[in-house]
DNA sequence: CCCGGATCTGACAACGTTGTCCAGGCTCTA
DNA sequence: TAGAGCCTGGACAACGTTGTCAGATCCGGG
């Protein structure tokens, strides 16, 4: 706190840059112009180098047919003068970007941390550059992003939609852009897509409740508009059905996502007429804020949530969940979209992942009336 | 799982294409030509509209000057066609990408995703586009994505440093790529950097720990060429050193990363001659790991971490942190960058944002001895 | 000494867009 | 009705790179 290393002292490195200075004194080049700072180009690197202009592009993309002492020569210009190849008009002349665009959903999910890596690993051992942002769950930004990334002619594109409706793809899809959604399924367009098994997932989540004794189940979920959501409403009814057991309204509690209104949903379950024993939360903010009801019980009651949470072993007790492989999700979509650019691949798939039911103590509580 | 949709029915979109199945005929359009399948050009929507390719231009740029009347056929055209301007050539003409690059550690550690997020919006503001890597902490991989994204030309670059010699974007910076450091400080040039105050957040979780009484005190940390680790430790020795505490050395771990490891160390100082009473946490994997250990004693070891954990105040006890604020620490970042890019700011600073100490429970036991 | 062939090099066009500049047609006024 | 001034539209060059192609150089063999 007290001791700083002082920033003017007289390191290397960032001297008085003419260009940095002037920039600031020409207001008009920050708008328009400014030309990357006037970077050195090919044209350049040849005229310090004393040799053609495509002798330098030999030399840059290591094509064969230069003599050693003209590479040296080159290669002492580009490094005297800094060059850099300007990849966006490599990218005009050549057509292919190498690089791949994801329009994920929220950044600070942790679902997406381990699914964005994934995608990143293929497409780099693909020799391709990530370039990625959020919707923020907002349909429009989802659209304005994708037509962004496509506007920089990426090569392929995975989507993790917000929306339900990607018609505004249709023209993007037929220029050759490859596509694979992510977590739930594209709409109003056909489109590879993968997902986990949502149904699956929570009809067995609710099912291992069941089987420990459990009749009256709450279900807390998002908005049935989304896809996962009302897949995994869905298994938590098939499940029910399956073991005999009438839902009763009040048991679900469906489209609340703020944190507070969750809670209030939770504890109306828990002290109704006709209270529930155990509680499946359809995803894992809500599995977060039902713990910390939960916690302010007296009685003891069961809770499987979807999705897996970090630290969930270490809460007492453990949190029961249904677990996504979000990095394997990840793989797989990438792996398709890479294939799709090859070629290998041309029809459309709906691919889904199982899940895994990881049983920690929450969610083999007997009830508790 | 049982319900597909069906993926040759006759809906709309992703008809045969021909670029697409023509593609997997000709290998040799994978790798060179391709030319994005053939996507319409403004030429083409000028021819069919019967404009000048200039018109086109103004229309899709929603310049001042067109009829219309005019603008009505052009727009028409561009419908019919799946017109989408190539940014990669307005990028080459115009000089200016609207695109800023983020170089992070580990796009899976949840302390970035809020960093990220917080970039992001930024730059969403600033009407630029994020590109974003990881560098999975490991230096030459820093170096080489901050070297592609300069050859894409971002504007700006926010590096999460994983190396500690930056010497090779000097020529970047020289030519104007604006550039912030954040959680680390540039090595050997001098740069914009935002950090959080580790010597003074780790000099006061630990001054809690003794207020409380603590004496043997652990500090369990990284790599200490990593920056924030050597500060972090700093912290901890003027806390002890304050206190007139002597160190022995078997209380400090230094550059164990690998949970089993950390598990290792934490089990030592708990049991070597001079047993710690506390432990100080120097990063969040860490605090993760000796929570486990802690939770297997019997006796009762005091805990604080630094920076926050998700469901940190739901275990038993709370464990208590100094927290960063990774939102505050990437908005300030991105609104730095952008001010260089202004011309607002031309000299290079180290901004320290203060941590807080969050108090829950695990660094207000007392000594057990 | 000349020629064929192999090897190396450079001039030039093209990629799709935007900035500049000018032509032509219009309206308005004197 | 002529001239001035405005509005609309288009021809053209340029951005920095790469593919094509042809020219230059050098070698050894006839």
């Amino acid at each position: 706190m007290d001791r700083r290393i002082p920033v003017d002292d007289d390191r290397t490195g960032h001297r008085i840059v003419p260009e940095a200075i002037r920039r600031s004194d020409r207001p008009a080049d920050r708008l328009a112009g400014a030309r990357y700072g006037n970077r050195p180009t090919m044209k350049d690197v040849a005229a310090r180098a004393g040799v053609g202009l495509k002798t330098v592009s030999r030399v840059v993309n290591g094509e064969p047919g230069v003599t050693p002492e003209t590479e040296h020569r080159v290669q002492e210009a580009i490094d005297a003068l800094g060059f850099r190849r300007n990849d966006s008009a490599r990218v005009l002349r050549k057509g292919r970007t190498a690089s791949v665009g994801l329009v994920l959903e929220d950044l600070a999910d942790p679902f997406y941390g381990p699914l964005s890596r994934a995608v990143e690993e293929v497409a780099r051992a693909h020799g391709a550059l990530l370039i990625n942002g959020s919707s923020a769950e907002d349909p429009d930004r989802e659209q304005e992003l994708a037509l962004a990334l496509c506007a920089r002619r990426v090569d392929g594109l995975v989507i993790i939609p917000a929306g339900d409706d990607h018609r505004y793809l249709e023209p993007e899809l037929k220029a050759g852009v490859a596509t694979v959604f992510v977590d739930r399924p594209a709409g109003k367009i056909d489109a590879d897509c993968v997902l986990s098994d949502n149904y699956g997932g929570a009809r067995d989540g609710v099912a291992h409740l069941i089987a420990h004794g459990h009749r009256r189940i709450g279900f807390i979920g998002d908005m049935p508009r989304i896809h996962t959501s009302a897949e995994r409403l869905r298994g938590y009814r098939t499940a029910m059905e399956d073991a005999g057991i009438p839902v009763e309204d009040s048991w679900m509690s469906l489209g609340v996502t703020d944190p507070e209104r969750v809670r209030d949903a939770a504890e109306g379950m828990l002290t109704g007429p006709s209270p529930v024993t155990a509680i499946f939360a359809g995803n894992n903010r809500v599995t977060v804020t039902v713990i910390r009801v939960l916690a302010e019980q007296t009685r003891r009651v069961a809770l499987v949530g979807f999705d897996d949470i970090e630290l969930a072993d270490l809460l007492e007790p453990g949190v029961t969940v249904v677990a996504q492989d979000a990095a394997a999700i990840g793989r797989n979509a990438a792996e398709r979209l890479f294939r799709q650019l090859d070629g290998t691949l041309v029809t459309p798939e709906r691919i889904e992942l199982p899940t895994r039911l990881i049983t920690r103590g929450s969610g083999e509580l007997p009830p508790a009336d």
